[in-house]
RNA sequence: GGCCAAGUAGUUCAGUUGGUUAGAACGCCAGCCUGUCACGCUGGAGGUCGUGGGUUCGAGCCCCAUCUUGGUCGCCA
């Protein structure tokens, strides 16, 4: 037989027996029986058939391997006597004639167990990556990544977008997260950045005349990591649309998304576009959150107005939200245990009281909630077994949603987890009060065009309107609490982009040194244009219903953005920094 | 950078008010077992209890510092 193997290990069924077969594979486990008789675990990529190990020969190799070599085997199928039914290749079993070693396992003891990789320290799994990827239930979620990322590919070509990659070394952008910056070094002093997002070439490709881009785009940003966020790298589903609105980007996802969330999803649910359309403002004050886990059911309530002369010192003056959960079964213990969470995530304490059997109010703060009760009646339903969690004080807002989302996951009845909620958050608000320079600032990017053009900034300007009243045309796709991508219609106009940047006390000369490409684009004609970004990641990560993003990146990168598998930031020679005219003044105790 | 939690055998964990020789499961090694499939049975090896200091007659346990890891806040237009 030439070829190394004729089948894989879950390709065998009894309709083989009795053909001569070359498997190979991991030994993933022996089971002596006897001392001359042993079964062998075979597995590879596509799962595992038992090789049954008879006479001496062959008992000898296998006695002299570890556990994870890599073999030939090559015998006869042979119908099994006691059968596996929940095996796919249960029936049958190779008989071999010949065992090769293909590649031996030096160890006899593994950093942790490959089918228990999953309960092993993190450290150790990403040091040993290759070994953890082992594991078929950690290999499934790569095999999902690519499974999705393909039918995206196939999803937005249907809808005629072009992927059209961009570039990997580019220049520093000015606004947004920290960059990752690489040595030029054939211009001293200078240095590329890997782009944050390849938001201004694929702005410029509609201004080329590219009518639909698309992307599975890898982004670089220096910032710290989150359960939900890889350091330094990540992927988006980055697109963008000519001659196109709001309505067009929407419509667009509401296609692609929800076949792929149906098809490759934990949860066979998802919604069904329309998606609910939420604006940012009502977002905060209905969920607390301005990435609404739809999912529950619960919504808070601003009782501020009651609460003005409270005796209790926490609310007395002090905005008040309260969420009221009704038949809820948690006990004292575990709405404590549960508030205590939430303080820990929102920084900011929360309180809580319940009504009883009788329909008194008790527990908590019951005592100062007792003299509004009446009024409380009128906003909350305050039915006997209603659990009312309280925030209050400057972080109210934010407090209360991590309260609707803790409690929602906590309380039976509240929360329907088996489905895919999505919902489109509009209508940012296109400037904030800066919180350290107290002076008017771009909310969030300064590329979205205004609700309203050039007619609102005017207004703004003259003083006959609030400019934190003025609204971008952007938008954020949020499903199941997750921010999946942030996206906008571009201002693509130079007058109304400078304007936009003189009221936060900049202007012309801001704009070209910022976006010079851009903006002297925008000059000769652009068109106007929309577009999001997609995070792929996360994506995958709900999926696979996975809470750590870590599961569906192929070799993740640790917390504090190291690669503990190859070592990655590591020193350098002396002749590479020379070559860059790099002088190193700090280095890592090591 | 702040806050919270964790760090005990190769791995996952238990370890009582601070008190004898620090335990279990899995893995590993040896022996037994001719139909196992999370094989079984018997035995064995394996520990500077993250590190350093302190309190104490006595510390895995208490205190301080420090390191590492995870979560979270800041940050992420």
């Amino acid at each position: 037989m030439m070829q190394m193997r004729t089948h894989n290990c879950n390709e065998l069924r009894l309709s083989d027996a009795g053909r001569q077969v070359k498997l190979v594979g991991w030994m993933e486990n022996v089971r002596t029986v006897g001392s001359n008789f042993a079964f062998v675990v075979l597995r590879d990529f596509y799962g595992t058939t038992q090789v049954v190990v008879e006479d001496e020969a062959m008992m000898a190799i296998i006695r002299d391997l570890n556990k994870e070599s890599t073999i030939s085997v090559e015998g006869v199928v042979r119908e099994r006597a006691n059968k596996n039914p929940k095996q796919a290749t249960g029936d049958i079993e190779v008989v071999p004639q010949k065992i090769e070693v293909l590649g031996r396992c030096r160890y006899n003891s593994l950093p942790f167990e490959i089918n228990r990789s999953r309960e092993a320290d993190e450290t150790q799994r990403l040091k040993y990556r290759y070994l953890d990827l082992r594991n078929p239930a950690v290999k499934s979620n790569i095999v999902l990544r690519c499974q999705v990322i393909a039918a995206l590919r196939q999803a937005m070509m249907a809808h005629d977008f072009l992927e059209i990659t961009t570039p990997i070394l580019t220049a520093s952008s000015p606004e947004g997260a920290r960059d990752y910056l690489v040595p030029a070094r054939k211009h001293p002093g200078k240095f590329y950045a890997l782009p944050q997002a390849p938001q201004q070439f694929k702005q410029l490709l509609m201004t080329s005349g590219f009518d639909r881009y698309f992307q599975i785009a890898p982004c670089f940003r220096d910032e710290d990591a989150r359960g939900d966020r890889s350091p330094g790298e990540f992927y988006q589903l980055d697109m963008e649309m000519a001659f196109a609105t709001q309505d067009d980007v929407f419509a667009v996802l509401e296609d692609v998304l929800p076949p792929i969330f149906a098809k490759y999803g934990k949860y066979d649910v998802a919604s069904q576009p329309p998606f609910r359309r939420i604006p940012y403002n009502t977002a905060l004050a209905t969920y607390g959150s301005d990435k609404p886990d739809l999912r529950i059911d619960l919504t808070c309530k601003d009782v501020t107005a009651l609460f003005e002369n409270s005796e209790f010192e926490a609310f007395r003056g002090q905005t008040v939200k309260m969420v009221d959960i009704t038949d809820c079964a948690l006990t004292r213990k575990q709405v404590e245990k549960l508030l205590t969470d939430c303080e820990v995530q929102s920084g900011s304490k929360g309180y809580w009281f319940k009504v009883d059997e009788n329909g008194a109010l008790a527990g908590g703060i019951a005592k100062f909630a007792a003299p509004v009760e009446d009024e409380l009646k009128k906003v909350l339903d305050l039915r006997p077994g209603t659990l009312v969690v309280v925030s209050a004080g400057e972080y109210a807002t934010k407090s209360v949603g991590v309260q609707i989302k803790t409690f929602g996951a906590a309380c039976e009845g509240h929360m329907d987890k088996e489905r895919y909620e999505f919902c489109w958050i509009v209508d940012f608000p296109m400037y904030e009060i800066g919180d350290e320079s107290g002076e008017l600032e771009f909310c969030h990017n300064p590329f979205s065009m205004p609700n309203g053009g050039m007619e609102v900034l005017l207004k703004a300007e003259r003083g006959e309107m609030d400019p934190l009243d003025i609204y971008a045309n952007q938008y954020d796709l949020v499903c199941n609490g997750v921010e999946l991508s942030s996206g906008a219609v571009r201002n693509h106009d130079p007058e109304i982009m400078i304007k936009a940047f003189e009221l936060v006390r900049l202007g012309e000369e801001d704009v070209k040194k910022k976006f010079p490409a851009m903006y002297n684009a925008f000059c000769y004609g652009a068109p106007p244009h929309a577009g999001i970004a997609p995070g792929v990641d996360r994506m995958v990560m709900l999926l696979a219903g996975e809470s750590s993003i870590r599961e569906i990146i192929p070799f993740p990168m640790n917390k504090n953005a190291q690669d503990v598998m190859m070592g990655a930031p590591s020193e350098v020679t002396q002749k590479q920094l020379d070559e860059l005219h790099i002088l190193v003044t700090a280095k890592e105790e090591e």
